[in-house]
DNA sequence: TTGGTATTACGAAACTCTTCGTATATTTGA
DNA sequence: TCAAATATACGAAGAGTTTCGTAATACCAA
């Protein structure tokens, strides 16, 4: 209790380096900048100073025991997204996680296999009541 | 063509705003102050001056033909709801709204009601294919 | 060894968001 | 009428984000 980090919330570019690790596991400042950089024009020291500063805000830890230090994404993807999405759904849809639910259904594609799942997934939910 | 507005993404406390006035109509800077400084420390010129800015971005119109302006949203929740989870979907679920569907979910409570209204959104998205 | 390359550290500029003080104009009521 | 209240406009400060230049340091190869 009363350990928790604070809730998470990453800027667009914060989001964008964490889910460079998340994909790639530990990396340099290097290999994710070569992979921020395929998709946006920056620049090294960008990579690396958005890097540092996620280090400062707790975001990332790191290995110094070399020179080139190995970050790692204290956050699993699955908690961030939980948590973003807990924001949103309280911001916007009025803390209705269904209101959200019907939302995205009733404007996105997915596909019959996707909602298949989903499907599966209510019927569980309704069991456990 | 070509004449939609930019993709909304409004602030938090340009949303606070838009909220009240989706909820109460259209509002003075006065009415929308009230509201907003029931649930929070602001004082009323930091009101007004954000629905200036937000009438600058396009994101509210005003009648200006009595002294006192009368603010309108120029978005409807609906559509801001929609942009807002197409962004989500986009930047954190892969582009995938059924990953998005199965995480709030798995992890957001609701009701039965709610389950069930899903359900029969999902079967008429079947009967649709 | 030493000069080039790669890496981190530092700091600052530009931009946005939020906040509010002050100035100015309008309305109102005593 | 005219002072008080109310409204808008304007500008600026402070915080956070993004960007990058420059400096200092470590590594490596000829």
């Amino acid at each position: 209790m009363f350990d928790q980090l604070k809730v998470l919330k990453p800027t667009e570019s914060e989001l964008d380096i964490l889910k460079i690790l998340w994909e790639n596991g530990d990396c340099t400042v290097r290999q994710v900048h070569e992979i921020f950089a395929s998709n946006k024009e920056i620049g090294y020291t960008t990579t690396l100073k958005l890097m540092q500063i996620m280090h400062a805000k707790g975001l990332l830890e790191r290995d110094e025991s070399s020179k080139t230090h190995i970050y790692k994404a204290l956050v699993s993807r699955d908690k961030a997204e939980k948590q973003m999405l807990s924001k949103i759904i309280k911001d916007v849809f009025d803390g209705s996680a269904a209101r959200l639910v019907m939302q995205a259904l009733g404007n996105h594609q997915a596909s019959d296999a996707e909602l298949e799942k989903i499907k599966q997934l209510l019927n569980e939910l309704e069991n456990k009541k």
